[in-house]
DNA sequence: GTAAACATGACATGAGCATGACATCTTCGG
DNA sequence: CCGAAGATGTCATGCTCATGTCATGTTTAC
């Protein structure tokens, strides 16, 4: 994932790449409000750094535009208008930050930063859960630990998923039978502990350290330790 | 559409940039070939110019890779090795021009512009999909694997065509019903089993590998191992 | 020491799927 | 309009494998 930069300015587009990718941001630069629409609406960007005043269309107008269609990335707004009046126009036109020239650089990356953070937990990952090693993805139903594939059922893939999504909390018996088979507590059952058997020998089994932590009397954890 | 430029030098890559995008060329810009291959393989690229030495995986490697997943984004390589094997390598690799440091930024310039030339009438990718040796031709309705023609009707040229724009992700019967039929769902018919058996009767029977597997309670999924 | 809680392996069974035969619906020439 | 050929949907049958059950072994807490 990417930021997009959309400025016409090439000498500070470019210093403002330079610091990016010193941070470990990949960048991705154009000069005009119309492109920097057609790529934001083809890829999805983590974030837009965009200027105000553009040959073409304006940033604003690119956002609103953008907007329009459903696309929404973060935009960060730079420009040289610092009236009180610009900043509010900018943000009630779907800017998310305004930041005004010249601008400290280290205040910039801490507004990306923000930004970046802010909009993460949204839709954009959302396909694929990630523990130290292992990861797995919902769409593909892929599941990977340590880069090596590994096959699961149906019910296993909905445990493992149960315990991504609640990483280092511990989960009751009870919880998982209602989540997984959706019914109330049964005590005449050990379902449970078979999946979590079965699902251990295949997560855990083989490898140095154990994801699959057992809490006497209480339930189960995903962990590392 | 975008130029995508791997470049782990940064003095190079923004030297780079700039003329190209005073030559109104929209670049993009990462500096190691994981991304690259992370964003080629997610994006379309006009081109991409790629350096040859990389901090982690090299050039010819990410172009190897790419060409794996069916991506076939012409490359252009940049390098300081000026030998004929390396050339040659290159190029047996896929890369589809070589240019020796130093080089005069004219003459990169016109090779950008005669491979974005030869590739663009190569619109082919809308009207065809491949994957692995099977490909199908959404225009002219031709069914290939292994430059062997199948016929297929019309329902099971749906079907596949639902299959080869989601590789590798499974599909579940209720899905493919809405998609094909376009009823929800009606558990009363089989149809979905029956044609997958069918499609696969045509363009798995009688081949080493099979490609359309069953995932029990899930659906299927078009992969290949 | 012992009882409860959990791990483990073997086994049974039934939902979910593959398959072939048949029924119905389309298409198209005459 | 008719009938044949082809395409698509339905149904009955048997198989297979994922999952629940159970019996037994192991660990833990007090």
């Amino acid at each position: 994932m990417a930021i997009l930069i959309v400025e016409d300015d090439i000498e500070i587009a470019n210093s403002l790449m330079a610091g990016l990718e010193q941070n470990k941001f990949i960048c991705c630069h154009v000069n005009n409000g119309i492109e920097g629409f057609k790529l934001a609406s083809k890829n999805q960007y983590q974030l837009i750094i965009a200027d105000l005043m553009l040959p073409d269309i304006d940033g604003l107008e690119m956002i609103a535009d953008l907007r329009k269609i459903n696309v929404h990335t973060p935009v960060l707004i730079l420009s040289a208008k610092r009236s009180l009046d610009d900043r509010v126009l900018g943000l009630s036109q779907g800017a998310d930050d305004y930041l005004v020239k010249p601008y400290a650089f280290i205040e910039l990356l801490a507004r990306v930063n923000s930004l970046i953070r802010r909009a993460t937990p949204t839709s954009v990952q959302s396909t694929s859960l990630v523990f130290e090693d292992l990861s797995i993805n919902l769409v593909s139903r892929e599941v990977l630990r340590k880069n090596q594939k590994i096959e699961l059922q149906v019910k296993e893939f909905l445990l493992l998923e149960y315990f991504m999504r609640n990483q280092k909390i511990p989960l009751t018996k009870s919880q998982i039978l209602k989540t997984i088979w959706d019914y109330s507590f049964d005590p005449q059952t050990n379902v449970v502990d078979v999946l979590v058997y079965r699902l251990r020998n295949k997560i855990d089994k083989g490898f140095e350290k154990s994801y699959l932590h057992t809490i006497r009397g209480i339930g189960y954890v995903l962990k590392s330790e």
